[in-house]
DNA sequence: TAATATTGTTGCTCATATAGCAACAATAAA
DNA sequence: TTTATTGTTGCTATATGAGCAACAATATTA
């Protein structure tokens, strides 16, 4: 049976004439009464008996009418929720994302879209793994890695230049280096995945690369542990702007050699479930990053 | 927006998968899955992520899945109301007829169908006007005369023969006639219809008509007032077994010339409307009614 | 790790259903 | 009686749906 001519059907008896209904949906009076025609098909019973002048409902056709009068509730209700959903911007919004993006960049930002936009609740889930964001229903993802999944759409939000730093206790210690070979002389801190260890950075100023294989005794798999050791006095080292923003800003750290280029890592992504319909609130908020979000 | 797509919406939540659904239903999945897609562009908004392992309800989705449900359950009490409706005879039968059948003999007929038919109630609605049928929510109507409306169905219930008939205290002042010309010597009450009188009786025996132009000084336009004259003994009279078989029975009146046969009047009918899915009671009764009604 | 099975999607063709127009019989109003 | 409006029905063009096969993606299994 076809619920859809259910509400033909209260249509028409809301209406009182087939003529009108049709009139007030905008069709053929012919389509009306042939839809009526193929619901008391279905149905096998007679709705609406009906001379050429007059329609008067069954006994049958009073009970259908009642109940199709949830129908068109639902129906109603489904469509203002999902178009109110679409216009105005609220609901729960889950997001995942790395740590040291979330501690140092991300909550700050959070707690002005929640202010900019007082209905939506903001979930954060901190997880540097690479959780499955349907599975879990993750709204967006931060990433920075550019990881294209085929049933995901990944948008960058900014780049993620690095720098040369070190703190100021080891820089008074062992000097401070002027040129790129002189990180040669110094303890570098150098960062490691599985067995493969970075220790080779290259150098740009006026298109002229310069890469040093530099020395380090201290190598470790975790950009935010390679922090900490460089603000212990470890040694100087290559990292994320990211990752430091807020040790550079307190004097913690500072930076070196900034005359010159190094390879950036991978952008940052806000990574979120395909594209089609998307949720105002995650579209919102993609946009609020792309905004607000520079290293 | 189509109510149709959200009942295979709600199916594929129920089922867990496009697939499953589209095997409970009986169809192709790629039917399901274009329909959903199509609710989705409808409604502008994503209501299940789809990877291509796993489905998850969106915010909304959820949303409107419960909205949804109402409408399975809507459709649902539609299909099985109105197919009980047809399996069992039940609900509230509206009768018209005219007084001399109600009087008589519809009214042990309407005892006998509700204690066979327990979930039936009767009204009737004795009324010799020629009412709208559709217009008073009658189901039945018994008519006297085959008119033969558009939207209307007639089905005939029995003949209508016609006897002569007078009092026994008339009969035994005046003779009982023994051939039909004897009547030219009795007093006759007549028929009237407007200004026609209907004074020419037709006799037919052995294939042989005769016809007899009667004398009589009483015209009534109304049969039940007729048998009141002939009852007191105004004189014979032709008329509709229907109207007297009741006199006949407990000697008020008896019948004379039973050897000749009178052109019998317009056969009973059963009115009702429009035939295609007639609700169950009404057949049921119209179909009491060929087998018990005759005269 | 590789092979297999199952998921959701898409392109294609064909059957069906629907829309739109016009004509019609029947009825209410003028 | 005339006029206007009702619901129905033929007809054709279009839109929609079903069905099949192929596909990319992903669990499951060996």
């Amino acid at each position: 049976m076809n619920p859809q001519r259910l509400a033909l059907f209260s249509a028409i008896v809301h209406a009182g004439s087939i003529s009108k209904a049709a009139a007030a949906l905008g069709m053929g009076k012919s389509v009306v009464s042939r839809q009526l025609a193929k619901l008391e098909d279905d149905l096998g019973t007679r709705l609406i008996q009906r001379s050429t002048r007059r329609l008067t409902l069954t006994e049958i056709g009073e009970l259908v009418f009642a109940e199709a009068r949830h129908i068109d509730q639902a129906v109603a209700n489904i469509e203002q929720l999902t178009e109110q959903h679409q216009s105005e911007v609220k609901g729960r919004l889950r997001i995942t994302c790395p740590r040291p993006l979330g501690q140092r960049y991300l909550v700050p930002l959070l707690v002005e879209f929640t202010t900019t936009y007082p209905k939506v609740e903001v979930a954060l889930s901190v997880d540097d793994r690479m959780v499955d964001l349907i599975a879990e229903h993750i709204d967006v993802a931060l990433r920075v890695a550019h990881l294209d999944d085929s049933t995901l759409v990944a948008r960058k939000l900014c780049d993620n230049p690095r720098v040369l730093v070190a703190s100021p206790a080891y820089l008074a210690r062992r000097g401070i280096p002027q040129v790129p070979t002189d990180l040669l002389d110094h303890d570098c801190l150098l960062y490691s995945s599985g067995a493969r260890v970075f220790d080779e950075w290259t150098f740009t100023k006026d298109g002229v690369h310069t890469p040093v294989r530099v020395p380090g005794k201290i190598h470790i798999n975790d950009g935010m542990a390679l922090v900490a050791g460089a603000v212990a006095g470890g040694g100087a080292m290559v990292i994320d702007h990211l990752l430091v923003g807020h040790e550079l800003a307190d004097g913690s750290l500072v930076q070196l050699l900034p005359d010159y280029q190094l390879r950036p890592g991978q952008p940052v992504y806000a990574v979120y479930p395909a594209r089609p319909w998307l949720a105002l609130k995650t579209a919102t908020f993609v946009a609020f990053l792309q905004e607000r979000l520079f290293v």
